[in-house]
DNA sequence: GCTTATTATTTGTGATCACACAATCACAAA
DNA sequence: TTTGTGATTGTGTGATCACAAATAATAAGC
């Protein structure tokens, strides 16, 4: 217990000042709490599962206890944080059925938006969309951590373009439960590879404006990526049940 | 101003006896308190634009402005309340493309839920369904306001009988921010038996356990409903823009 | 020595207080 | 009459305190 909650504050604490040394400010304190939180969840920093104290976040991140409880209780609401009978927050663990539904999910929902997307999206959209697609291309092949954060700049670009907030809404709450487990992911290079494969199609897709072609490229990056995790997530989950 | 508010504070204490002559009770006060605010605001008790402030609530239900700020928040991420730059909550306010938009998602995926249901639906389930189809006809008859609720219920059972929980909660959300509107509804007697109509046919479709079928028919009843709404919300939008 | 009962610590929950910001109203000057 | 300026009120936000419940730790009993 001594050895995660000291991880879990040097981790915050870590995450902190980077997230200061980039663009995005936020104005309540809260906010800033949340998004630290949220960004070491979805990074997989606070592995599914680790309990969430709030004197004890208030503590790493010296603010009080107000702050991390509405950054919690938000979290809780939109799923990423479970709050157990015994009083605990944890990190939601999701399982292997419940990730299965999850992906289909996506594969129907995202699927749909970047079908959308491929009928409004701008000139300038899809250069953007391109240089992106480059830059997780490089990140695939450096074993960087930056992967995943390139990855999901991509795939909310596209996204974007279908010109449908709520849908992006309920694309970001989708992520959001499904982000931790996407770590199982971060080292496997093969599947990498695929990824790019898959999104190589998705950007020509794109430039074709071929929404159904955007559809089955975007089912297909899911399905391989899950494919990679799904073996792994089963093997973690029995073993810790 | 004053009216408003007085008015507010009748609704809650009102709604909060009602509520405990319910079954549901709710361990923690917070609860309670989103539970009474959530459903003030899907009735349209509180229509949309209406401000809402803590301490406002607080007194009116008689309890601290803690467990109002953890509903009114929770509220707020799940996109029911908006927290204004001026520092105040208000209920959320539709645009007409924000409305259809919520519409279309909501044909696509409570039509995919319900092809689903389709698939795996019991015997006992379908029974309950067609009790609960009866219920919803009785009071469409009857100019009773109870007549949202066993809509709601009709609704729910159907989507349960799918066994996704996380199409569920999504549908959950979705229904959150749609309920407000559909009080435009409540006294359209012919958009009431044309929504029948549409139910019967979701029943016969589940029953026949056609998913096809079933997913037509829920987007007919969405359909139907929606065009009722719309040129109503978008007059009153315009007029109160 | 092992089990059980009791104390102690830690947890979330709710209440109260202090602060900063925004809006509104009142009064005075042009 | 209109406009600018100041004060008052009301708002959400954050901090601190008190409490009940649950777990962990300790001590008593066999």
């Amino acid at each position: 217990m001594d050895v995660t909650s000291e991880t879990r504050i040097a981790d915050f604490a870590a995450f902190m000042a980077k997230s200061e040394q980039d663009v995005i400010e936020w104005a309540s304190l809260r906010g800033r709490v949340y998004f630290v939180l949220r960004e070491c969840v979805v990074s997989g920093r606070l592995p599914p599962g680790s309990v969430i104290t709030l004197r004890g976040v208030a503590k790493a991140l010296g603010t009080s206890m107000m702050p991390v409880r509405d950054a919690v209780t938000r979290l809780v609401t939109e799923g990423a944080v479970e709050l157990n009978p015994n009083r605990t927050f944890t990190v939601t663990r999701l399982s292997p059925t419940r990730f299965m539904e999850i992906r289909d999910i996506r594969i129907e929902i995202e699927g749909w938006t970047a079908e959308l997307a491929a009928a409004h999206i701008s000139a300038e959209e899809l250069d953007n969309i391109q240089t992106l697609h480059l830059r997780v291309e490089k990140a695939s092949k450096s074993l960087d951590v930056s992967y995943l954060t390139w990855n999901r700049r991509f795939h909310f670009s596209i996204y974007k373009a279908a010109r449908k907030p709520e849908l992006i809404t309920i694309i970001e709450l989708l992520w959001l439960k499904y982000g931790p487990v996407l770590h199982y992911f971060s080292l496997e290079d093969d599947a990498r590879l695929h990824g790019n494969n898959a999104h190589s199609a998705i950007v020509s897709a794109l430039a074709e404006r071929d929404g159904a072609a955007a559809r089955r490229a975007i089912a297909f990056d899911i399905t391989t990526a899950s494919e990679v995790i799904l073996p792994r997530l089963t093997e973690d989950y029995n073993n810790r049940a």
